[in-house]
DNA sequence: TGCCAGGGGTTCA
DNA sequence: TGAACCCCTGGC
């Protein structure tokens, strides 16, 4: 995508972005590091900086951070390579949008949702978290866990803030303190397990990157705290595997609502997504999850 | 005030 | 296939 950046106290302001919404991009459920400071304001972690970001209009403006760290930090994290009108264009050829407007709907409302290439290993472990779990204490829970275990990065407006610890800062916690400190619970040995697993590369982060999703899929069910819904989000947001369709409770919930009519089981939604949505239903489970939730659609 | 359900699933029988 | 699981907030 073409966008220009110019410098403005303190920060950038980027101009012509397209299919960008902070609001969409950070409540659509695929990111725990971030917190809202104001209306369309967030600010949010990751890959070791701490940036402010804010709407304007169309506008993006980013505080506490470059011209150069936005183009070779976040331009990939918001996945500005990726041309939204082309995908939107794409499902509105699908079966699904001549089933209802359920999808028409749903792209309309979450316009602005880009899906995130996140950093791996903290994917996975946020994702192991997010099991059985909600969204306030998972965001919670990884804060903590970057306070106790990951490095300071900087005081921003009167707040510490700390990178995401890696592999080799978790592998040799105590899960008793992992528990203790984090507040996890029964979750706490399956983080330290997998970060074990990932620091001796039976899990290689980067090695498996050329794997196919299917392989790459049943590599990542093999490690603790790691099943098919995990998996699932960490192929789409760790691993822009825009093919993928995580099928949580809500996706459950919404598919059998809006499309099928009946009580399913998950392997079926499977194939049926693929059916009506096509090669890019990762993307259409992002506009349909965050419009169901938004919506209470399903619920 | 206190009790209880339930949550972006996974694991283990 | 089904129960159990830390923790904690919201509803009664």
């Amino acid at each position: 995508m073409e966008y220009k950046i110019e410098n403005i106290e303190g920060g950038i302001r980027i101009v012509g972005l397209k299919n960008f919404n902070l609001t969409h991009i950070f409540e659509c459920g695929q990111a725990f590091r971030w917190e809202k400071t104001e209306e369309e304001s967030y600010i949010v972690v990751a890959f070791g900086r701490v940036v402010e970001f804010f709407m304007e209009g169309e506008d993006l403006l980013a505080y506490n951070t470059s011209e150069d760290d936005f183009r070779k930090i976040w331009h990939p994290y918001f996945d500005l390579d990726k041309d939204y009108d082309q995908i939107k264009n794409d499902l509105r050829k699908t079966k699904a949008f001549g089933l209802n407007d359920s999808l028409k709907e749903a792209m309309d409302f979450g316009y602005g949702i880009r899906i995130l290439n996140q950093d791996r290993f903290e994917t996975i472990i946020s994702f192991i978290i997010s099991a059985n779990n909600q969204i306030p204490r998972i965001k919670k829970s990884v804060d903590l866990l970057a306070q106790q275990y990951g490095d300071f990065i900087e005081n921003y407006k009167g707040k510490d803030y700390y990178s995401f610890p890696s592999p080799g800062q978790l592998k040799d916690a105590d899960p008793l303190e992992v528990k203790e400190v984090t507040r996890v619970g029964f979750r706490n040995e399956r983080i330290v397990n997998t970060s074990k697993a990932i620091y001796n590369k039976d899990f290689d982060l980067d090695g498996f990157e050329s794997l196919s999703d299917e392989k790459l899929r049943s590599e990542l069910i093999k490690l603790e705290g790691v099943g098919p819904k995990v998996a699932a989000c960490i192929l789409l947001f760790a691993y822009d595997r825009g093919e993928t369709f995580p099928i949580d409770v809500w996706v459950k919930r919404l598919m059998e609502t809006l499309y099928i009519g009946r009580e399913i089981k998950n392997k079926e939604i499977d194939s049926y997504a693929d059916e009506i949505f096509g090669v890019n239903k990762g993307y259409a489970q992002q506009y349909l999850f965050y419009y169901a939730r938004e919506n209470a659609i399903g619920k």
